[in-house]
DNA sequence: TCGGATCTATACGCTGAAGTCATGGATGTG
DNA sequence: CACATCCATGACTTCAGCGTATAGATCCGA
């Protein structure tokens, strides 16, 4: 004997209409089914919600209460419904670290253009598929391979890396730097989303590394001169910060920007987006 | 095709069990019915919500929107079921100015030994049932006769009429008052919930009267001295103020002190409501 | 005061939603 | 490659829920 969201709409539609045979009107049934409901619901709950006279009807205290609550139970339900049937026209793209650089505005303009109907988020979501295992996007921006096969990815363009330092470090009076110039310092990186690793060093000359889990830590170590940092160029378009400057590394090799869908079920527009950035990319 | 709790209680049975098969263990039903149950509610809302492999089963962008959704819908209903069925052990008395004035603490304690089962909660409701036709309590403390024939109600006790006036006035030098020392002065009465009217004089000194609908309003008119106020005993010794005094009027009728309550489905414990106020009253 | 109007509760028969069982297809695994 | 595991689906069954009809209660106006 379970409460049910018929039985609720029911009670509260009693109380709304004023009677049972009103109620039964409104909800398209007949008398004898309202009748019935709200019996059902008030044996489910042993509590009786309405009193019953041959005029009118009227809540008992427990039935105020309950009424309340119902309408709260079923505006949620309602929501529910329409989040999820609205939800169909929101792209959402996950990104971990950063997410289109300089790339971001062009691309949502041209999006918007494109297709009106859908809206674009861009969500930050700091795990190794920027959200796409979690759920909490339908497409992820990356900036290394997927080793899980459950994804599928595609590259939409290249990135320079740089380097992010403080601005009174020595190195920031350099245009450029090298791989080597580094070797001597501490990375800060985050091995879970981050796109720096020590691998990108010959084994002799690796530079010290120490994990971060967040930009706010890693920014805020660099400016003060701690630590330094590495990585693509949309991050340093994304997180400008008074006392950070970023410098291209001539001889990394550049970063593949990726976009990733789950394999099966890849979502409709994840071609639209393909292009599109590759489009970017490309011009830029 | 609507959405219903059993169709959300399978969908976040399956995330949380991780499996179909899980999922029917735990609701206790078979694994073909969550197939189904589940695809109905896909069905519903025109969304995929959960992608199948042979392996396990992961939530779709729109599926952790709507089963995060859901959490928070079956969480309110069990909650509505809670407190339907565990206000059955709480008893609402309602009262518009003032409850029982001195004898509330002893009632409170009285109560509490006779029913500990039972939480007794006195709650103030500004309209002419206190509370009892909105559904706000299950009785009410009143104190004038109801009209209305939805209601019936039984004297547990009699009060006297105080004045309420400003401390510096005149009158408060008195130890106690007639009706006729207020003649000249302007009463502030609520007629909603009041129990004073100018019917308390004699058609040819009835004093002026002005409208208030709320006891703070009233009392700091009084304490001003701008106004003079009539009440019942449980006024005085339920809104002492500084600034104002209360003063027996020895010549104005007793006030007599009522319990309502619905006459068809009057709450059980109403009885014993009734014999335990007639019997403080009596006391003192 | 009595008949009609109005409202809720209940009996009865029927339909379809929801469940079980059995089975097929897909997919990793030893 | 056989096997284990998991989801989907067809066939069948059951009972919850609906409509119709009607009884019972109460109010209202003549």
């Amino acid at each position: 004997m379970d409460v049910d969201l018929r039985q609720l709409r029911c009670l509260v539609a009693i109380v709304d209409e004023g009677t049972f045979t009103d109620a039964a009107l409104a909800l398209g049934v007949s008398q004898a089914a309202v009748s019935r409901t709200l019996a059902s619901l008030e044996r489910a709950l042993g509590v009786r919600l309405l009193r019953r006279t041959s005029r009118s009807v009227t809540p008992t205290a427990a039935g105020v209460r309950v009424v309340t609550h119902a309408r709260r139970v079923l505006a949620e339900a309602d929501e529910l419904v329409r989040e999820a049937t609205a939800g169909q026209h929101v792209l959402r793209i996950g990104y971990a670290w950063s997410a289109l650089g300089r790339h971001t505005p062009a691309f949502q303009r041209r999006w918007a253009a494109a297709h009106p109907g859908t809206e674009l988020h861009l969500v930050r979501v700091n795990s190794a598929t920027a959200g796409l295992a979690e759920g909490s996007c339908d497409l992820a921006v990356l900036r290394r391979p997927l080793e899980d096969r459950r994804f599928d990815s595609a590259i939409v363009g290249l990135e320079r890396r740089l380097c992010a330092m403080a601005a009174d470090d020595p190195l920031a009076r350099r245009r450029s730097l090298r791989l080597a110039d580094l070797s001597g310092h501490t990375l800060l990186i985050d091995r879970r989303t981050g796109t720096t690793t020590p691998e990108l060093w010959p084994p002799d000359s690796r530079p010290a590394t120490e994990e971060t889990y967040d930009v706010d830590d890693w920014l805020t170590a660099i400016s003060t001169g701690r630590r330094m940092g590495m990585s693509a160029e949309a991050t340093a378009s994304q997180y400008r910060r008074p006392g950070v400057v970023y410098r291209p590394v001539r001889d990394a090799e550049p970063v593949a920007v990726r976009l990733a869908w789950w394999r099966d079920d890849p979502h409709p527009a994840a071609q639209h987006v393909i292009e599109l950035l590759t489009a970017l990319y490309r011009e830029a």
